[in-house]
DNA sequence: GCAAAAGTGTTAGTCCTACACCCATGG
DNA sequence: CCATGGGTGTAGGACTAACACTTTTGC
C-alpha cells in the first residue's frame, strides 16, 4: 500500500462521524459583597432541573475567541472583557445522555444530537459585577450569580470545570493588573485587598499588601473616597497600556 | 415558542455539520547534546513536503488522555510518560485546505475531510531521549528529532504550537521534578543544570543552582560517575511518590 | 474621646546573587 | 603541576512577615 492509499484509508477511518463533538463553556467571574461569584444558567424542562455554566458551540467558520465573546455577551451583555482559555474537558463518557433521556422520554430525533459525546473547551472571563444586569438568554430560564463555594450545585462536570477555573485564577491573578477586570476602574486598596483575599482564600497583612501593590507600580492614586463612615480611603486606578497580551491572555483595557 | 421548541430549534441550528472538527497534537520534548528537541513527522506526498508535530484524532469513545498516549506511543514507543494539555488552537481558517489541494489536485472525495476546519487540542510530553528509537509511523515517511530553535521549519501553525509549548514548559518546569522525565533516572548535577539552562535559555550560577536543587529535597545522591575525564561528579536520582497529579498534570514515576 | 477603619514605620528573618575558594582528575 | 570541571563557603542585598504605631472619621 503506498502512502497515498494509506492516507486515504486514514481519512476513511476517522471522518466526521468517528470523532467527538466540540462545545465551549465560560466561567464568568464577578466580585460582589466580598464574595467571588460566577454566572450560571438554570434550565427547567419538564421535571428536569439543571444548573450549568454558560456555554454553546463554535460556528464552522468562527474564531474561538469570537465564540467566547458571543457567549459572554449573551449572558452578560458585556463586550470587551478579559478572558483566557484554561482547560479542555473530554472524558470518553462526557455527554448529556442522562439529561437527554429526561428531556425527551420519547427520544425525539431533534434532541438526539445533544446526547452525543462532547469535548468542551473552557474559558474563564472576568467582569465588573456592577456593570451587569443578568437576563435570561434565548432559551434559558434565567442567568444568575452563584458564589463559587456552591460549585457542588452545578450539573454534569461543571463543578469540576469551575474548580479548575479557580485554580487557574489563583495561579495567574494575584497582584497582577488582571484583578482590575473584576473591579470598577476606581477602587480603594481595602477593596482590592478584599478581592484578592477572596481569590486566594486567606487574609493578607494590610501594611504588607499596600507596600507590595504600590511599589509594583501597577496602580496610581487618583483621589479619596469620602463616602464611607470612617476615615476616607485613597482611591486608585490601574495604569494601562492598551492590549497587553501575555501568553494566551487576551487583555482589553477599559 | 415554548422552551422545548426553542431547544429543538437550537439543536437544529448547530448539529454535527455546523461545527468544526477536533484533532490532537503532541509536542514531544527530549534532551540530547545540550539541546532541547522535539519529535516531528515529515510527510511527502507527490511534490508536497510537510513537517508537522505528531498528531491524530480522538475516537468517539476514547478519553483524551488515552488518545495522547496512543499518539505518543505511535511515534516513540513509550507508554508511561509525563504529559500536559497546554493549549487549543482554533482560528476560524485553520485547515489543511492548501495542503489538500496539493495532495489531491483532482479533489478526491476521500481526502476532502482533511480540508475541513480543525480545532486542535495540544499536549506537551516529556521523554527520555535515550530510550527512544524513532520509527516511521503507519503512513508517515519518518519521525525525527528537531532542535526547538528550528521551529520555523514546521508547516501550518505548528511553529506557533511549539512556541506555546516552550512557554508552558518554561513557566512550569524549572526546578521541579518534572525535569526528571527528560533525563535518565540517574544523572549528575551538571547534566541537570544543562537541561534547565536549555529550557530557560540562560546560564545559571553553579553554586546557587546546587544549593537550590539540593535543599528542595527532590533529589538524592546515589553514587559517583567515574566515567568522565575530570573530577568525578556525584550521581543523583529523583525522589518520588507515585502518581503526583497536580493541577492537570498526569505524572507517572519511572 | 472612643471605636473602627485607613494608612505608616520598624525590625528580624529568609532567600537570592555574586563571587572567591578548594578538590579531584587526566595529561 | 597545571588546566579543567566538580563541589563548598560566605558576605551583601533584596524581599517578606509580623506587629506596633499613627491618622481620620462618625457618633
Amino acid at each position: 500500500m503506498n502512502i497515498n492509499d494509506k492516507i486515504k484509508h486514514w481519512a476513511k477511518t476517522w471522518q466526521t462521524e468517528a470523532i467527538p463533538q466540540v462545545s465551549l463553556n465560560c466561567v464568568i467571574f464577578g466580585f460582589h459583597d466580598k464574595q467571588l461569584k460566577v454566572v450560571v444558567n438554570k434550565i427547567q424542562v419538564g421535571k428536569l432541573n439543571i444548573t450549568v455554566l454558560p456555554g454553546g458551540f463554535i460556528g464552522q467558520r468562527e474564531d474561538l475567541t469570537d465564540a467566547v465573546e458571543r457567549i459572554v455577551k449573551e449572558s452578560t451583555g458585556l463586550e470587551k472583557i478579559l478572558f483566557k482559555q484554561f482547560a479542555v474537558f473530554g472524558d470518553a463518557n462526557r455527554s448529556f445522555e442522562h439529561e437527554y433521556s429526561s428531556m425527551s422520554p420519547s427520544h425525539s430525533k431533534e434532541l438526539e444530537w445533544f446526547s452525543k459525546r462532547f469535548i468542551t473547551i473552557c474559558y474563564l472571563a472576568l467582569v465588573d459585577f456592577r456593570k451587569i444586569e443578568l437576563k435570561p438568554t434565548q432559551f434559558l430560564e434565567a442567568a444568575q450569580w452563584l458564589p463559587v463555594e456552591k460549585s457542588k450545585t452545578l450539573s454534569l462536570d461543571h463543578g469540576d470545570i469551575l474548580a479548575s477555573a479557580r485554580e487557574t485564577l489563583l495561579k495567574e491573578l494575584p497582584y497582577s493588573p488582571i484583578a482590575s477586570n473584576l473591579l470598577p476602574s476606581k477602587f480603594t486598596l481595602p477593596e482590592l485587598q478584599a478581592l484578592i483575599e477572596a481569590i486566594i482564600g486567606r487574609r493578607i497583612d494590610r501594611p504588607n499588601f499596600r507596600r507590595k501593590i504600590i511599589t509594583s507600580g501597577t496602580i496610581v492614586k487618583v483621589g479619596q473616597d469620602k463616602s464611607g463612615k470612617r476615615r476616607p480611603a485613597d482611591v486608585y486606578t490601574f495604569k494601562f497600556g492598551k492590549k497587553t497580551s501575555q501568553s494566551g491572555i487576551s487583555y482589553y483595557a477599559k
